[in-house]
DNA sequence: GTTAGGG
DNA sequence: CCCTAAC
């Protein structure tokens, strides 16, 4: 503004502070920090929540139940597969009826939200799950946006018997995971625990999720018996096949009908996110680092209580009538509430950790537990108390995920590469999960949806660091990244993309990022051979991750549609050898390089994915790191000081423009800080600062120009309190002073 | 997006 | 340096 201009005056450069907002320029920084939405898949619960399943439908089976009568066949229905291609409205209802327990209903009802047409997916509790007395674990979500659209999956706890007279049985579960864009998880059990001889028939099985609109490319085979479950599809649209479609038979390249279907409806079609999305936390189409925020603080906040009311009454007076413990319930009780970030310890169960979910613990239990439904271990205090039997106590130690699925969506934003990071495919991660004496992996995994913008100048550590706050974002943590250019791994951290060769031109498909378990982060440690049988009992089974599998390897795109927000490379100036040290050991161990084709898809509307995470996330996983300490050095001081004299406090802005617009990591807000700093440090006594020495030259010119910016800023207060009636007054009473060209104001030199 | 201030 | 309220 032209007023400003007129303001200079005298006085060592000084400036009268013309409001300064005037004066701000309307060039929009770009911001270096990476923003990463918080949202969560929650793949894993509802994983668990299927596996829960299966096990207890395995556990529950009779002992005597070798006797394969014909009803002890399943049935397997499919019915109501409707094909709305937008919207995806279709349901699949799959039902299997098991004579033993007829009683056990489960329900996965799936949905397209009518608001975003996002599809959602539930688990719902059936009433008769509440009175089921044998259930040992069960699992449930339940969302309150399911609805009549929404498809159902009706598992009546039962065997699912190939129709095809064959014993493989497909089971697919679409929507669980199909979290977003078509989530695509491949699960693989591995019954290790063979506590009734007769129930072990299911030694191995694995398991497939496929995206929602893609059929299983890969047969789910379950090699054991008791065939079990189920699983409803996802969007719908697939549902042509039948449990006994899979035998293999499904054209593997079902990825590409999937892209396309996505692809016109990205938003209809897409993606089934698990977890309920509440709406208070609906994301807005565009999110900010703002917003992210918030729903951090405030999500956990308000989410508890609702959990409270709804999934967790009942559990509640469960757990205060069985609970031997008081002070455990009471402890239990009261972390409910915190914010997450507080909760750090919340192991009982599933049952109190209200934002937890389906988190892994709950989902843990020892083969010998698992016989008489008796989850002793990690409910210890659950049971028993009211004399209820065991098993109901632990029937009720359902999962209440509710809140707790979801997804992330990541809003990274840095500056030259945009990576769209569409699929972690085979062998994205490790994970296990014991389920009394079973145990399976999630062999792939897609992302939906991820975005990392990252400079040309970053280095591939930081490039590793980017990608797994973004995927541990998702996955909660406990995985490392790694990076394989061309198939090849890149191994030095330190490389800039450019010297590694990774560059705009590339084709980003070459690029590829490889999830392993990272061997680094500790848990609870009950189980390092993952023999799910060791786990004690009184502790939580954390989604553990195993060195064993290499994790997945994904695949990297770059979005073309990004590239005209990229900032000129020639003006980054930033030295951003974002020195923080990696927080694990990044390297790359022999990750299994059979990445596969990448699968395009669109980026996904942020909106819609909006869930409270499940899992703690480890500290590490945090998906913002603090930024690295740099200290000023003497030069930043001075030109610091030097602009401060000229601009005066308060426009904090200007001076980063003015003397740090090069300087990508310090921002205005550091350079007000680092002048609240040396003010400080210019007031205490010479033995009391620390650090490198600030010359006191510099430190009296800080007391000085402070001395004098706070005069004047009182005096533009006092200024503005006594003629309030108008800025007109003022800017009148400025303008002529300023014309005289003399300042008027005050000049002290 | 900036500022101001507490943490 | 972070976080946030207030603007």
């Amino acid at each position: 503004m032209e007023l400003q201009k007129r303001l200079d005056y005298g006085f060592n450069g000084y400036q009268v502070p013309a409001t300064p907002r005037a004066t701000r320029s309307a060039r929009k920084r770009v911001p270096f920090k990476k923003r990463v939405e918080d949202k969560r898949i929650s793949a894993f619960d509802l994983l668990a929540t299927v596996a829960g399943k299966l096990l207890l439908d395995k556990e529950s089976t009779p002992v005597s139940s070798n006797t394969s009568s014909a009803e002890d066949q399943c049935k397997v229905e499919k019915n109501t597969v409707k094909e709305e291609r937008r919207d995806g409205n279709q349901s699949s209802k799959l039902e299997t009826c098991d004579q033993y327990s007829n009683d056990r209903e489960f329900i996965v009802s799936q949905l397209v939200s009518q608001t975003n047409d996002l599809r959602r997916c539930s688990f719902r509790k059936s009433p008769s799950l509440r009175n089921d007395t044998h259930f040992g674990l069960t699992s449930v979500v339940t969302t309150s946006d399911c609805s009549e659209r929404s498809g159902v999956l009706k598992l009546m706890n039962g065997k699912i018997k190939n129709e095809t007279g064959s014993l493989p049985c497909k089971v697919e579960t679409g929507p669980f995971l199909c979290g977003a864009s078509g989530g695509r998880i491949k699960l693989e059990f591995e019954n290790k625990g063979p506590i009734h001889e007769e129930l072990d028939r299911t030694d191995k099985l694995s398991f497939r999720e496929v995206a929602d609109t893609c059929p299983l490319e890969d047969p789910v085979v379950v090699d054991g018996k008791p065939p079990l479950l189920v699983s409803s599809d996802s969007s719908g649209k697939t549902h042509s096949y039948g449990f006994n479609n899979h035998l293999g038979s499904f054209p593997g390249k079902r990825d590409d009908l999937k892209v396309v279907t996505r692809d016109d409806d990205e938003k209809s079609s897409g993606c089934t996110y698990l977890g309920p999305i509440k709406k208070p936390f609906r994301p807005t189409p565009l999110i900010g680092d703002r917003r992210i925020r918030k729903t951090m603080t405030s999500k956990y906040l308000k989410v508890a209580p609702r959990l409270n009311d709804v999934t967790l009454s009942n559990s509640d007076e469960n757990l205060k009538s069985s609970y031997c413990d008081r002070s455990a319930y009471k402890r239990i009780r009261s972390e409910r509430n915190y914010p997450f970030k507080k909760r750090k310890f919340l192991h009982y169960s599933s049952v109190s950790n209200s934002d937890g979910g389906i988190s892994s613990e709950g989902i843990s239990d020892s083969p010998e537990q698992s016989i008489n439904g008796n989850a002793s271990g990690a409910y210890p205090k659950m049971r028993g108390v009211t004399g209820e039997s065991p098993s109901l106590a632990d029937q009720r130690k359902s999962f209440h995920s509710r809140d707790s699925h979801g997804m992330r969506a990541f809003d990274g934003v840095i500056h030259m590469y945009c990576f769209h990071l569409l699929t972690f495919k085979e062998v994205l991660i490790s994970k296990y999960l014991s389920f009394y004496s079973v145990k399976f992996r999630i062999k792939s995994f897609r992302v939906p949806e991820l975005f990392i913008e990252i400079p040309e100048s970053a280095t591939i550590g930081s490039l590793k660091r980017t990608v797994m706050e973004a995927v541990t974002a998702i996955l909660g943590g406990g995985l490392r990244i790694g990076v394989l250019l061309q198939g090849k791994k890149v191994r030095d951290d330190n490389k800039t993309l450019l010297q590694t060769g990774i560059s705009r031109d590339n084709q980003m498909d070459a690029l590829g990022f490889s999830l392993e378990p990272n061997p680094s982060q500790t848990f609870p440690s009950h189980c390092p051979g993952g023999s799910p049988l060791t786990f004690p009992c009184d502790t939580p089974l954390p989604l553990a991750r195993y060195p064993a599998t290499p994790g997945l390897v994904t695949r990297v795109t770059h979005d073309p549609s990004h590239e005209p927000h990229m900032p000129n490379l020639g003006h980054f100036v930033e030295s951003d050898h974002d020195s923080a040290p990696s927080p694990t050991d990044m390297s790359l161990d022999k990750s299994t390089t059979d990445s596969k084709a990448l699968v395009a898809v669109p980026a996904m509307s942020v909106e819609a994915l909006d869930v409270v995470p499940a899992h703690r996330k480890s500290k590490r996983s945090e998906v913002v790191q603090r930024r690295i300490r740099r200290p000023f050095s003497v030069a930043e001081v001075e030109a610091l000081v030097q602009a401060v004299e000229k601009l005066g406090t308060g426009r904090w802005r200007d001076v980063k423009l003015r003397a740090f617009d090069n300087a990508k990591h310090r921002t205005y807000v550091d350079l007000k800080d680092k002048w609240k700093t040396l003010v400080h440090t210019a007031r205490i006594s010479p033995q009391q600062r620390r650090g490198e020495p600030v010359p006191q030259e510099l430190l009296d010119r800080v007391l000085t120009a402070h001395a004098y910016w706070s005069q004047q800023q009182a005096k533009q207060q006092l200024k503005q309190q006594q003629q309030p009636e108008s800025c007109l007054l003022l800017y009148n009473s400025t303008v002529r002073a300023s014309s005289r060209s003399d300042g008027g104001e005050k000049n002290f030199g």
